[in-house]
DNA sequence: CTCTCCTATAATTTCGAAAATATTTGTAAT
DNA sequence: ATTACAAATATTTTCGAAATTATAGGAGAG
């Protein structure tokens, strides 16, 4: 328990919870989620699970049918590609402007979380795993990059996605976290994005980016087909 | 009170009467949303208000700070650029998919509902207007453009930025609704986009969309330094 | 044996009172 | 007069029982 999850309502707490329980797979895609279950396991009563729920419906990450309750939203290919190709266009928008009207302060930023980020990389490498900071320093540095483009819509927009696509990531996390041939190849596009980005060169950036995110695309198809967790 | 609304549930319903309510200006923008008057205003007890207007949080009409209730989401001009710079983007990427993917069906879908809106735009020249069915067919021929795209996500997000909008075009409809040149201008441009449309030159189709959303962006812009809805 | 309809059970949804918290009002001291 | 503090009031938030609706199980007719 954090220090500052005092003053939070019990709605606001129990939607982190649930969203972070979804996203790192703890409740399977597609499984329907019980109310009573949800109240012992939360300690919780209905109305801040259905306020919860509701505020995940309109995210994405929660179905509802009326009348017959939640469940997890399923995962497919299809919607793996759909939600990549949507994805990629937006955050390579919010990343043009960014590097458009990031000023030095930014610049100093990226470098800054980039340094970090790619610390806990290399100790990866050698074995010092540790997933959470892992997780906590990647949104970081990506928000980071993107931060200045001064677009709250592009930022709500990309920040739904990128929930959504961390369902698909953790189907294939382990292979990242294991293999040092991808951790090296990793580490080294991030660092020429960051050259792209600190030197203002959007075309690089964007086709980084892009290179980048379609090999995700596939890594995740590579996993999914051999996992039994989507058909 | 329509046929089909029989077996909603009371949460859903509320949640579109809100919805139809804030985007139609009804509840003015930042205004304190107080549960005491809605349940008796909407007629429902407290959870499934909670419920629609948590909904309404995630979908960015509503605003929420803990144990200070809801509000209604503030306009301003700042936001107005921003909202519709995204929507342009999103807008554009889902006609060039839908032109590229829709079939003949589709084609005989966007000559009819054309057609319709036409002949509702035309009455309208000669004062004979209905707003409501003024909407419905705008929704419907808008919509019926893009959704051949083949992508939910892009419909999604088009959804949202789309009732975001429409809450900015209602400051300035009755300027639309009066002035006949306007309407005639109006016409004129959506019969050029539906024939580049039906003709499959994405080009064209592309950049009467954003000529006709910038000039859309003018007129609310006017609008609003005119009323003191928002500064 | 299969299908339909009815009953029993289980789940979701809703209500309104109670608890927790914010806001306002009033009082006293500087 | 102004600030600080405290009581009173208003509002939000939560709980759990009651109402509504779906689902499963079982009896009877064809």
């Amino acid at each position: 328990m954090t220090i500052e999850q005092k003053k939070q309502t019990k709605a606001a707490k129990v939607l982190d919870s649930l969203r972070h329980d979804i996203i790192s797979g703890h409740f399977q895609p597609g499984q329907k989620l019980q109310m009573e279950d949800l109240k012992s396991q939360y300690n919780v009563g209905y109305s801040p699970l259905r306020e919860a729920l509701s505020r995940l419906v309109s995210y994405g990450l929660v179905c509802m049918k009326e009348q017959c309750g939640f469940s997890v939203a399923p995962l497919s290919m299809e919607e793996l590609h759909d939600l990549y190709m949507v994805r990629i266009h937006i955050e390579i928008q919010a990343l043009e402007l960014s590097i458009q009207n990031g000023d030095d302060d930014w610049e100093a930023d990226v470098t800054a979380t980039w340094f970090k980020y790619k610390k806990c990389l290399n100790q990866a490498i050698n074995n010092h795993i540790d997933p959470s900071s892992w997780d906590k320093l990647q949104k970081e540095f990506r928000f980071t990059l993107i931060k200045a483009c001064q677009s709250p819509w592009l930022l709500k927009i990309r920040d739904m996605l990128n929930d959504q696509a961390l369902r698909y990531r953790f189907i294939c996390l382990n292979s990242y976290y294991r293999n040092k041939k991808v951790l090296n190849e990793f580490i080294k596009e991030n660092e020429n994005l960051v050259s792209a980005v600190l030197s203002r060169n959007t075309k690089t950036a964007v086709k980084l980016t892009q290179i980048s995110w379609e090999s995700s695309v596939k890594l995740i198809t590579d996993a999914m087909q051999k996992n039994v967790i989507a058909k």
